[in-house]
DNA sequence: CAATTCAGTTACCAATGGAAAGTAGGCACC
DNA sequence: GGTGCCTACTTTCCATTGGTAACTGAATTG
């Protein structure tokens, strides 16, 4: 069991709940995060680059992020029936403009990066 | 092995790249947001309370979210040394300006709600 | 003395994510 | 004509993460 619901008896349509927190959990993902920014820093770009530009990430991860964004509109997927295999990836506006909605959060973190690792260690020094 | 590095002998120092990662990986959970956005709703909680509010999150991740949170100076936890236990978590103004530099992803996500249910519809019928 | 309250642990198990190898299919090289 | 390479994936296997639910401690209440 999580928790016991909120006792007033959820004003809010639970469907409604329901999709923000799915379209949070998504947007708020690690990797969607990630290959949104390179996508923004680099325009059109092919698979093999954008897994080469998102340090850390597996292919498995980065077809199944692509897909989920491709799926929510947030980038268009184009094949070009070559072999070797070609397939360009660009945000679409949408995708942009989530890419602006995250700029802040961006910023934030590069801001207080410092700040954070010194209180990390003294947290960690303290315990 | 995730994928072969960018050719370029990565031009940014790896620790500040390593730090960097880190920290989005931790912002951009879904946990920590949901817990950031009750709290900028509720002021100062406690911990039965947040759990009521965050739908769906087990005991076992709020500890652990909080404790992150804390460590990372997003919030403070004060322990009345009562019984029952009595424990208050408020956000530092770190916490504050990191909920103001997501306010822009809350509103996208509100925004753009309909947009995307519907995107994903079609791409489902399309497949 | 039994139940309740709060803020957690703990144990167990299912789901997620990473590493690496495999696949398709045409082209260049020897 | 067989070997190997190229790209964009799948697939398999295994470690880590996360969810469920039961348990804890200590004082107050009935």
């Amino acid at each position: 069991m999580p928790f016991p619901a909120a006792t007033p008896p959820d004003v809010l349509d639970p469907r409604i709940e329901a999709l923000v927190n799915d379209l949070i959990g998504r947007v708020a993902d690690k990797w969607t995060m990630l290959v949104l920014e390179v996508l923004i820093a680099g325009g059109i770009m092919r698979f093999t680059r954008i897994g080469e530009a998102v340090p850390g990430i597996s292919q498995k991860m980065l077809t199944q992020t692509l897909r989920q964004m491709e799926r929510d509109g947030l980038l268009t997927r184009t094949v070009h029936p070559v072999v070797p295999p070609h397939v360009d990836y660009a945000l679409t506006d949408l995708g942009m403009s989530l890419g602006e909605a995250f700029c802040g959060v961006w910023e934030w973190a590069e801001t207080h990066l410092e700040r954070i690792e010194a209180t990390r260690q003294a947290f960690d020094a303290r315990k």
